[in-house]
RNA sequence: GGAGAGGUGGCAGAGUGGUCGAAUGCACCAGACUCGAAAUCUGGCGUACGGUUUUACCGUACCGUGAGUUCGAAUCUCACCCUCUCCGCCA
């Protein structure tokens, strides 16, 4: 959400900021709204002044036994019209607050502007995609013959965009995981949480707009609760309506959860493979800092999902989103792309934003600064990383001709001792 | 699932219709005392919104959530949510 003292103080900036990401600001329906909320705020306040003091003088003369009959007559008369203006006023702003709330957040001065993911740019590389002396195969044909990745049974038990992995492969998946947070909690200081894989609606808007991405998630029925499509939507709930000491900060978190996405409107995109999922385990880090050092902080949490890709020596890209390609909540966002040489191209791995004090206002997320004043915090979360997603490029990256894939060595430990996962013969 | 108890400020905890945004204690901040610290004393110490003469003052709302009764609700009524204890069931 954006800060309504700002949108009064200044709201062409804000306009033009949002219309770097393509977004039209309704100015007309905003100020019609403001200027009837402030009236009659103005008049209901002023109406239960009165009320309040005739009642406290009731109080008063009732106390030292005198005649109320006529004031409290007096007082009567405001019920009605104060009933009125306090159910307006309820409802003006509760307008205001779902208007605010479905306004996505201006993209910093950094990011690049764009219209879709073709104008995202580059910022850095790392490592250089393999040559094979084969033809390589994709995941899918690589996992079915090592009898690990199976589609058939997951879609006979739940679907399509399920998957069933056995034995080897399975474990690997397990492997990264393990391996994934290992890393950040033993080397990057993170701190290992474990959670709920279903939240509540008021947490779910509190990282993004409900409203608006309901259709994405899986609601379980009859209850106002959702499966996560990712550990943010907990993690950073830690903090809701909560106001921290700032020596708790910066707060650090890694946590490996399941993920569910419903994937509307997806239909035919990734339809083959583990890519796209309904169902998909990631290990999500989520750091929640000064305003003074999220934008460190941003680049630092990135870093630390790319040292994931580069212990695993997978060639992967670094692309600063552009002001068109970015999420709802997100004020600077930068993509990981891993290398898959089957698709010959690099396919998202990671998402790492910045939100600056977005989420951190819907939800009422607070701290008090050094001067003992409360300030709303920054939140920073990225995929450090998703798990199937890396899966997909091991297994690609790392196959042999003869349809072998070799464990890269800092998950061999992980493995117990296993360095190849070979056909079975 | 059954029975009971309870949800009040950062924490503990008082408050059962009227100057209650709320006693008291702890914690915290500032000052005094001290060479310094501790102890002690003094003062301060919630959040959001609105107004204005905009680091200050005034107003409004907030005592789990929502509705209701009343001139007036932390206090009474109803519904819901949550927590705790005991019993049952259960990985």
């Amino acid at each position: 959400m954006l800060d309504l003292q700002q949108l009064r103080k200044d709201l062409p900036t804000a306009v033009a900021g949002l219309a770097r990401r393509n977004f039209v600001f309704d100015e007309v329906s905003f100020r019609a709204l403001e200027d009837e909320r402030r009236i009659i705020q103005m008049q209901t306040e002023e109406l239960q002044a009165k009320r309040n003091a005739a009642s406290k003088m009731i109080g008063m003369m009732k106390g030292k036994g005198e005649d109320t009959t006529a004031i409290m007559a007096d007082v009567a008369g405001l019920g009605d019209g104060l009933k009125a203006n306090e159910t307006a006023l309820g409802e003006l702003q509760e307008k205001l607050n779902n208007f605010l709330r479905q306004i996505p957040n201006i993209p910093r001065a950094d990011v690049p502007p764009g219209k879709s993911e073709l104008d995202n740019v580059e910022v850095r590389k790392w490592g250089t995609p393999k040559t094979f002396d084969f033809a390589p195969k994709d995941h899918t044909d690589i996992g079915e013959a090592l009898g690990g990745i199976d589609f058939e049974t997951a879609a006979k038990l739940s679907g399509a965009r399920f998957s069933v992995l056995r034995g080897g492969v399975a474990r690997l998946h397990r492997a990264l995981a393990q391996f994934m947070l290992n890393k950040h909690t033993l080397e990057h200081g993170y701190t290992e949480v474990y959670v709920p894989y279903m939240v509540g609606g008021e947490s779910a808007d509190g990282v993004s707009s409900l409203a608006k991405f309901k259709d994405d998630l899986f609601k379980i029925e009859g209850r106002d609760l959702y499966l996560i499509p990712t550990a943010e939507y907990p993690v950073t709930n830690f903090v809701r309506d909560e106001i921290v000491d700032a020596k708790s900060l910066p707060m650090k978190f890694a946590c490996h959860s399941p993920c569910f996405r419903s994937e509307a409107g997806s239909y035919g995109k990734d339809t083959r493979g583990m890519i796209r999922q309904h169902q998909f385990d990631k290990v999500e880090v989520v750091q929640i800092v000064a305003p003074e050092h999220s934008a460190e902080a941003h680049e630092e949490l990135t870093r630390h999902a790319e040292a994931i890709l580069q212990a695993l020596g997978l060639p992967y890209r670094t692309m600063l989103l552009c002001t068109g390609d970015m999420g709802f909540s997100s004020a600077k966002t930068y993509d990981l792309e891993v290398w898959l040489p089957a698709q010959n191209t690099y396919r998202e791995i990671s998402s790492c934003s910045l939100f600056e004090a977005f989420q951190a206002r819907r939800m009422m997320a607070r701290f008090k600064n050094a001067q003992g004043k409360t300030e709303y915090l920054h939140t920073i979360n990225g995929s450090g990383l998703a798990v199937g997603r890396t899966l997909v490029a091991v297994l690609e990256n790392y196959q042999n001709a003869d349809g072998s894939v070799t464990i890269p060595n800092v998950l061999v430990p992980y493995m117990g001792g296993m360095t190849k996962l070979a056909v079975a013969g």
